[in-house]
DNA sequence: CCAAAAGTGTTCTCAGTACACCCATGT
DNA sequence: ACATGGGTGTACTGAGAACACTTTTGG
């Protein structure tokens, strides 16, 4: 082992065990009506042959915000990410990966429906994933005979995420990041409903987006048949950039949208309740 | 370097960067109806002299709530810790310890009225801290005439901290944390003003708390004179332990206990926004 | 008696809910 | 004509906010 960076005189950079640090991506969009999450098949060993989280190896001068838009953009092939990019949480058990002491600190992203499943740029497979045909931890569906099964603690890692950004839909606009930046606000409801795996009442959801600040602002446009089909053409509004990252007053979906999943509305990103004697897990 | 943990044949431990993985303890409590937190005088080198948030290197083979735990128990000297302890966030920016790269994964813990300041084992002084009195970024009163200032990125961490504590009071009965296990409705309204920086109107906190499930139980006891001065002796309650760990309807902080922090409501846990481009503090 | 804190009740208001209804367009 | 989705309005309801009032203790 080298000498640690810019380790001044007098430590001794052996005194510490030294770690892998990864960062792990839990990368969302809506398409179809649905939540997807973006998965990869692995090639190299560990789990080689399994969909897993896209994600790789923290370098050793690099910030972790950095390291995880860098694999954003390398696993996505997308040079230009609209989305958002936030931390989720941090998994560390011994053994989760078998070659070494790995502490992952995983992300969300938020992405507006992309060009398509966009192999990365090496080898390996990539797909957009439906959430519900996968087999999480105590979330939605919850599959018994789902046909993918994840590596490492990824399937844990996505259903924290699926939380995460089921709480983040009540309290802030980030939900626009899952669409185009011109959108009818019937996109955006589909959008809220395939997140939360629900329905919402169309004058209610209208009325409450039209009157949160902060959230969307009108545009001039309007919308001519993005849609097959009829209708009349909806009205197009933006993201409100100027307004601050939150919305008052929330929007709280139905008791039904939680009871979905398996402890709702509470973890907000914590792994469990973290007693010493207990299983993490 | 010694060879990675359990490495197989084929692996080299020397393919990824070894990092130093620490856990940092962000212990808050309620006394003199303000909400503190625990600091200790740090002695060795980096930072020696300065507070800091009580935390330590993880174990190689250890489980990252095992070292939090643990290293609770070291700093405040409590073996039987009755309160609730739990992930925070992950904090890695390069050159946030010069002695080498460290990435940290803070905690936050609730701990009832505890005994004293309880110096910890090693030679530190040890102390509650009144969060008002720190120079904490974006919060409260941020005072800038501080007289303390906390090493490493800490100040950073414990405003989040104590952002996480005022949303968790909204949706989880764990001000009963902060709480005897058996206490007055008007003890826990105290619990609740402290941490938000408010005031609430006793006959309608008193309404919401009864009327949540899952939140307390009454007791037959009755408080005999524990605060000093007359009074109606009040009814003693005990946390449920048998409810959900989420409580609905949630109690929202009015409003003036949001405007007093920087980014209210939303910022749960994410440290930023962490577009690729933007200083992460 | 008075102050202080606990406990109870009542009114008002507003946001969420559940609808009904009309408008514009494609087939 | 009719189905489809966009847009508007309205009555009902329940929870929160504000506040008045009673009860039980210590001094």
């Amino acid at each position: 082992m080298t000498t640690g960076p810019q380790a001044p005189e007098g430590y001794d950079p052996h005194a510490y065990p030294p770690f892998a640090v990864t960062v792990d991506l839990a990368v969302f969009t809506v398409r179809d009506g649905a939540l997807k999450a973006l998965l990869i098949e692995r090639v190299d060993d560990p789990y080689a042959g399994a969909w897993a989280l896209p994600g790789g190896f923290v370098d050793i001068d690099e910030d972790i915000p950095d390291a995880a838009w860098r694999e954003l953009h390398e696993e996505t092939g997308l040079e230009q990410f609209a989305g958002h990019l936030e931390q989720l949480g941090t998994y560390g058990t011994p053994g989760r990966d078998p070659r070494m002491r790995v502490v992952s600190v995983a992300h969300v992203a938020f992405a507006p429906n992309l060009p398509d499943p966009t192999p990365g740029s090496d080898a390996r497979n990539a797909r957009w994933c439906d959430v519900d045909d996968l087999d999480l931890p105590g979330l939605r569906g919850s599959h018994a005979d789902a046909e993918i099964t994840l590596a490492f603690d990824h399937a844990r890692i996505l259903a924290d995420a699926v939380d995460r950004v089921a709480s983040k839909f009540e309290y802030t606009p980030l939900a626009t990041s899952f669409v185009a930046d011109h959108f009818t606000l019937g996109e955006l409801q589909h959008v809220y409903e395939a997140v939360w795996g629900t329905r919402l009442d169309r004058s209610n959801f209208r009325r409450w987006v039209k009157d949160t600040t902060g959230f969307v602002r009108p545009t001039s446009g309007t919308a001519r048949r993005r849609t097959a089909g009829a209708g009349r053409p909806a009205a197009l509004y933006t993201a409100d950039e100027d307004g601050p990252g939150t919305l008052t007053p929330p929007l709280m979906r139905p008791d039904d949208a939680r009871a979905l999943r398996h402890d709702p509305r509470a973890p907000r990103h914590e792994p469990g309740a973290l007693r010493p004697d207990e299983e993490n897990r």
